[in-house]
DNA sequence: CTGTTAGCGCCTTCAA
DNA sequence: TTGAAGGCGCTAACAG
C-alpha cells in the first residue's frame, strides 16, 4: 500500500465510534464549534446566513447532538424519571401517555422505572435513576422509604408525587384521596339501598386503602361483617375471577366492591362463565374508569379518575419548575384531581 | 464576617449544583478518583482494605455516580431506547415488563418513546433518542421510514425489531408473522364450520395485516364478501362496542374476528348490553392473549402470543451483543416466537 | 494494586 | 455576531 505510512498513529486514546461531533460540523460550515452550538440552540444569536450554512453542514454530516455531553456541560439533562408500580394494569396508562406527550412536546425524554409496588425496589431505582441526573422525577404514591426521601432531598430535584394525596408531600403533588374514594363508594351504595357488601382488593397500598375505607365507612353507618378478599398485586382479570370464586365460598353479598376495574371485569367474566346475572345476582363496583364511563358495562358501576389530567398536570408542574428563573417563581403545587362515581343512572349525564 | 476573605473567588465558572463527585469521595477515602472508580466498577482490581475505605467514603458522602459523565467518558451509556406505538392498549405491556426486568437486572435503564403508530413520529423519536447514545434500540414492527433506517445504520447501534417478522430486518428480530396469524385464524374457524364471517380491526399496521390475511385466506377457501370494519387505533373497549354496532347495521355474521382482544372484549360488552348471547348469536375471536388463555372468557376465543417471551428474548439479544468482545461473536438473531389459537376446547390443555 | 495523564463532546464565560 | 479558553465528572491507557 502506497499510503500505509499516511496513517498517523499518535497516541490515539479513546477513539469514539466515529460519531460526528460539533467540531466536525463546524469545520464543514467554516465556523467554530461554539457557533454551531448557538445556531442549534439559540439561533437568534447567530447571523441568519451563518445559521443557514450551519444547518446545511448539519444535514450533510448527519450530525446528532450528543446529549450526554450537552447534559454534562450544561448541568441540564432534559430527562424526567418516571417511577410506576407497573404497567401491567391499565390503570396508569392514560396518565403515562398524557405526561409523556406533554414532556416530549417540550423536548424532555422519559426514563421509566417499574417498582412492582415495592418501596425497596423504588429505593434502588431512585438511586440509579438519580445517576442520570434527571431534571425532574415523578413518583407514584406518597409512601417512600426514609433512604429514598433522603436521597431525593439531597438531589434537590423537582419532584411530583402522583395518584395520591398527603399533608406532607416531598415537593409537588397531583392526586386524590383514596380514603375519600372508599367513603364515597360506601355512601353511594348505601344510598342505593344495598345492605350486604363484599370487597375484593388487590394488595397494593392504595387499593387496600380504598378498600379499607369502604369498610370503615360502612361500619360508621352500622354495617358490620364486611368480608374482604385480598389478592396479589398487580390486579389481572384472572385475579378478579379468583376473587369471585373465593367470595362464592364465603357467601355472596348483594354487591362486590373492587379495588380496580380490572378485578371488576374479571368478576364479570367469571360471573358470565357461571351463568350468573350481574347486577341481579350480584352487583359489581369498580375503580379507575378504565374505559368505563365511556364504555360503561351495562352491569358495572365504577369510580372515574381523570388519568390524563393527572399526567398533564404533573408534566406542566415540572415544566414550569424547569423554566422558573428564580426560586420565588416556583409554585407550590398540590392538585386534587377529584373523582366521580359513575353508574348507569349517571353515565348519560357524564358525556 | 471574619472569614469573608477565605472565599477563594478565582474564575469559578460553572458551579455544579454541589453534587458529590468521585474526587470528593477520593479525598475522604484518602485515594485517587481513579481508585474510587475502580472500587465501584471493578472491585477485583482493588485491595479489599482499600475497597472498604472507599465504600465507607461513598456512604458518608452520599455519592451518586454521574452516569452522564461516565457514559461520555466510556462511550457506553447503559441505556436502551424502547419505541412503542402506545401503552394505551395492554397488548405490549407484558413485553415491556419482561424486557425492562431483564435489562434492569443487568444494569441497563430504559428510555421510552411512544410513536402512536406513526412512522414519522418514530423517525423524530429515533433521532432525539439517538442523542442519548443508547447502547441498544428496540423498535416495534418492521416498517420504518428511509430516514429512520439511514439514521439507525449510521448510528451503528444494536437494534431489535419486535412483534413482527421480515426477510430483511435491520439487525435482530423477535416476532411472528401476522399473515400467518390471520391465515391460521381463518382455517381454524372454517374447520369449526363457520361460514359467515365479519372482521373488526383497528387501523394499526399489524392489526390490519392480520385482518386482511384472515380475509385472503377465507377467499382462498371460497368465502367471499367478508365485511370489515376498520376503526381508529389504538383499540379500546369503546372502539370494540362501536365495531359491533356498525356490524349490526350491515348484518351480523356468525363470527366476528377482531384484530385485538381489547376490541373483542368491547364487543362482548356491547353484546351483553343488548342482551345478545355470545357465542350463540355471534361468536367472537380475539388476538393477543390479553389475559385470555389463563382467564378465558367463556364466549371468547383468541390467538395467544407470548408477550413476555418477546421481551426477554429481545433483552437477552441486546445484552449478548453488549457483552460480545468481537464482531464475530455477535449472533444474528431471528426468533419466531410463534402463536397459538386458544378456545374453550383447547384451553384445558393450555395450562 | 494504585496513580497520572489526557481526553469524551459540549456549554459557560469572557473577550473581541 | 463570533471566537478562545476552560471545565463538567468520569474513565481508558499507560506507568509505576
Amino acid at each position: 500500500m502506497d499510503e500505509a505510512f499516511s496513517e498517523e498513529p499518535g497516541r490515539q486514546t479513546q477513539r469514539s465510534s466515529a460519531s460526528v461531533t460539533l467540531e466536525d460540523v463546524a469545520r464543514v460550515a467554516g465556523v467554530t464549534a461554539m457557533t454551531v452550538s448557538r445556531a442549534l440552540h439559540r439561533p437568534e444569536l447567530v447571523r441568519s446566513e451563518t445559521q443557514k450554512r450551519v444547518l446545511d453542514a448539519v444535514r450533510m454530516t448527519g450530525y446528532v447532538p450528543n446529549m450526554l455531553a450537552g447534559a454534562l456541560a450544561s448541568n441540564k439533562s432534559r430527562l424526567v424519571a418516571l417511577l410506576l408500580p407497573t404497567i401491567a394494569t391499565s390503570i396508569f396508562t392514560d396518565t403515562v401517555q398524557a405526561m409523556m406527550d406533554s414532556l416530549a412536546a417540550s423536548g424532555y425524554q422519559t426514563l421509566l422505572g417499574l417498582t412492582g409496588y415495592s418501596a425497596t425496589r423504588e429505593e434502588e431505582l431512585v438511586h440509579t435513576l438519580l445517576g442520570r441526573r434527571p431534571d425532574g422525577i415523578v413518583l407514584t404514591g406518597t409512601d417512600h422509604t426514609p433512604l429514598t426521601l433522603e436521597r431525593l432531598s439531597k438531589a434537590k430535584v423537582p419532584i411530583v408525587e402522583i395518584w395520591d394525596l398527603t399533608d406532607d408531600p416531598i415537593d409537588m403533588l397531583v392526586g386524590f384521596s383514596h380514603e375519600a374514594v372508599g367513603a364515597a363508594v360506601a355512601r353511594h351504595l348505601l344510598a342505593k339501598g344495598y345492605q350486604r357488601f363484599g370487597v375484593v382488593s388487590a394488595d397494593d397500598p392504595r387499593g387496600l386503602r380504598r378498600s379499607h375505607s369502604v369498610i370503615w365507612e360502612l361500619q360508621r353507618h352500622g354495617v358490620d361483617h364486611v368480608p374482604i378478599e385480598v389478592l396479589k398485586a398487580p390486579a389481572t382479570l384472572q385475579t378478579g375471577r379468583e376473587g369471585l370464586i373465593r367470595m362464592l365460598k364465603t357467601g355472596l353479598p348483594e354487591v362486590l366492591v373492587c379495588s380496580t376495574d380490572t378485578l371488576a371485569q374479571g368478576i364479570l367474566i367469571e360471573a358470565a362463565s357461571r351463568g350468573m346475572n350481574v347486577p341481579h345476582d350480584v352487583a359489581v363496583m369498580g375503580f379507575g374508569d378504565l374505559n368505563t364511563a365511556a364504555h360503561l358495562h351495562p352491569a358495572l358501576s365504577t369510580v372515574r379518575v381523570d388519568g390524563p389530567a393527572v399526567g398533564t398536570t404533573a408534566a406542566e408542574a415540572l415544566l414550569s419548575r424547569f423554566n422558573a428563573k428564580a426560586l420565588e417563581e416556583t409554585a407550590v403545587l398540590r392538585v386534587d384531581v377529584g373523582f366521580k362515581i359513575i353508574d348507569r343512572e349517571s353515565v348519560a349525564g357524564y358525556r
